[in-house]
DNA sequence: TTGTAAGCGTTATCAC
DNA sequence: GTGATAACGCTTACAA
């Protein structure tokens, strides 16, 4: 388990370790059959550079930090292999803790990757407090996907969700519904928003908003949905929380006899791979989590080689994805 | 940018930097005042140890190097949260790198990892060459999830793909099942056993088996039933090769009018969380996933303590999970 | 072009 | 108990 060094391997190529460490960093400045004798050194004794002593002296780093709420999530997920994906052309590797959001041990994954001395750091959706993130920004770089945040010195890369729920509507009113009832994600990070989205698309089109809270789960949407269907007249159509809200709602409604999209139609949010099932085949809203992971990165990179210093903002645009649970109202109503 | 070090608060406190190290080591043999001392001294300074000096300078590390293919993949993203969790609890770190299944980014990936000299590495259903993961387990304790080896230097996590599929078939035929057909998953890594456990299982029931060809999607599971469809006589039961199979099989008899259990029984394979959706309530086979990921850092905690040099061989066993797609044979046939 | 030597921020081995 | 001092494996002026 011990292996070669520098110097094993400069002494085994005739050359000092200096002559070795700039042949690592291929620089110009070595002759060719200088070079070859390193590197044949190199191979023949199976060295590869330690990039922690790297790190140390050349006072640099090539780690990102990653702190994620949990990977479980298919949306962190994808940010986490958008952020790889970019790190890797860029360079630089990733090391990942896992929050749970709960500040303290988010606060807890912050110190651990705060003491590697890492070149960046990335935040995703953290519960923790604005002084902690402030602080690990006097430290490196830090950019935060999916918060926002006043601090100058911190970038942030989010979903657009009122842009998202909006989307929802103007297809929902294109298909030529008026009737359209919105089920909320309660306490989750992202609810204020779409929810927010929704009330002011609503309104911009002249029609009564109505909310009914709920969560992002399956479960939660069979149950708004019971309380649905107390009301003397039921909605055209239903936009959801997220995606396992949404199937629970539709299976609510299929329960209670009613057609999908015939009688109800069903929007959700998230594009989740189960929304593109056939069983399935939601229409619903996506945002470009790769995308987010990859955006990340790069605020991270620029910052990291002084490229800008000014914060970054990035709200991005999600989509609708049109499958089969939406469609135009039926005439029940006349 | 830049963090105080131990010098600094050395001077701060008015000792030696040695006795700072001992007091962030919390050693017993320091002075109770010399220690407060020192403390309130980081305390103000905001200095916290540098990870990277102090691996090179004590020549141990509280890395662990983690290749996954996909992130994405909700099966890596559990057995690396089980890893995370388990890590934590021995105080050591994550470094995550992608090897998407390609055996020459895996290369650089594993290379990657090594260069920070981790204390040891868990690599996700690699298909890395042998020699490769011979290579590593020289460098470092190296232990294998989703893949079997003879290296008696690496220790190796499987889920028993052969014992899920004869829990399935043993689960039909308890209800009373004797035509039961398995869609496999084609070019998967986990197929074979699975298909083999399928075969093995109607052989010992004395049942005739039958297998047709398909892939781990929704869309596959769907083409697989209209090949069924050809058949002069159904199968009462089908044993799928995971979960989306399952319901690309589902939604395709539903569609050609079949009832789903009544007419035909359908088991899944993974127990993803779709399969636990109301709407979906797939009877399935579960593999403790986030428990491989515990027991893959157990694995090489121990070697990394020295506590064992004999490998580890874990086959983890699979659950039965009964949900709504199952039932008894409807008597069509007599 | 190549070598020398002084760090980088720690830990570890000694003396005291 | 506490403090020098020599590593750890590498980078980087600066000399040659």
């Amino acid at each position: 388990m011990v292996r070669p060094t520098m110097e094993d391997v400069a002494r085994r190529a005739g050359v000092s370790r200096a002559l070795v460490s700039l042949v690592m960093h291929d620089s110009p400045k070595v002759s060719a059959p200088r070079r070859d004798a390193v590197l044949r050194a190199a191979e023949e004794l199976g060295y590869s550079p330690h990039m922690m002593a790297r790190s140390l002296a050349s006072r640099t780093s090539t780690v990102l930090g990653v702190m994620v709420s949990d990977l479980r999530n298919a949306f962190f997920a994808e940010v986490v292999e958008g952020l790889d994906a970019a790190a890797r052309d860029s360079g630089f590797e990733l090391i990942i803790n896992t929050g749970g959001r709960r500040a303290s041990r988010e606060q807890r994954a912050l110190r651990s990757l705060l003491a590697f001395r890492p070149a960046g750091i990335a935040l995703l959706s953290p519960v923790l407090p604005v002084k902690s993130i402030d602080a690990a920004a006097s430290a490196c770089p830090v950019v935060l996907v999916s918060r926002s945040t006043r601090l100058t010195n911190v970038d942030t890369i989010n979903d657009d969700g009122e842009a998202g729920s909006a989307l929802a509507v103007d297809h929902l009113v294109s298909l030529g519904h008026t009737a359209i009832v919105h089920f909320d994600g309660g306490s989750a990070a992202n609810s204020t928003s779409r929810r927010r989205g929704y009330l002011a698309a609503m309104r911009k089109h002249g029609l009564r908003p109505e909310v009914i809270h709920s969560e992002h789960t399956d479960a939660a949407g069979a149950k708004a949905v019971a309380e649905l269907l107390q009301h003397d007249e039921l909605p055209t159509a239903l936009v959801t929380g997220n995606d396992f809200n949404a199937i629970g709602a539709i299976s609510a409604l299929e329960d209670a006899g009613y057609d999908i999209p015939g009688d109800i139609s069903v929007i959700g949010y998230d594009n989740t791979s189960l929304a593109a099932l056939r069983h399935v085949s939601l229409t619903t809203i996506d945002q470009p989590r790769m995308e987010m992971g990859r955006l990340a990165a790069e605020a991270l990179v620029q910052r990291i080689r002084g490229q800008r210093a000014e914060p970054v903002r990035q709200l991005l645009n999600p989509t609708l994805v049109t499958r089969a649970t939406t469609t135009e109202p039926a005439r029940r109503q006349r």
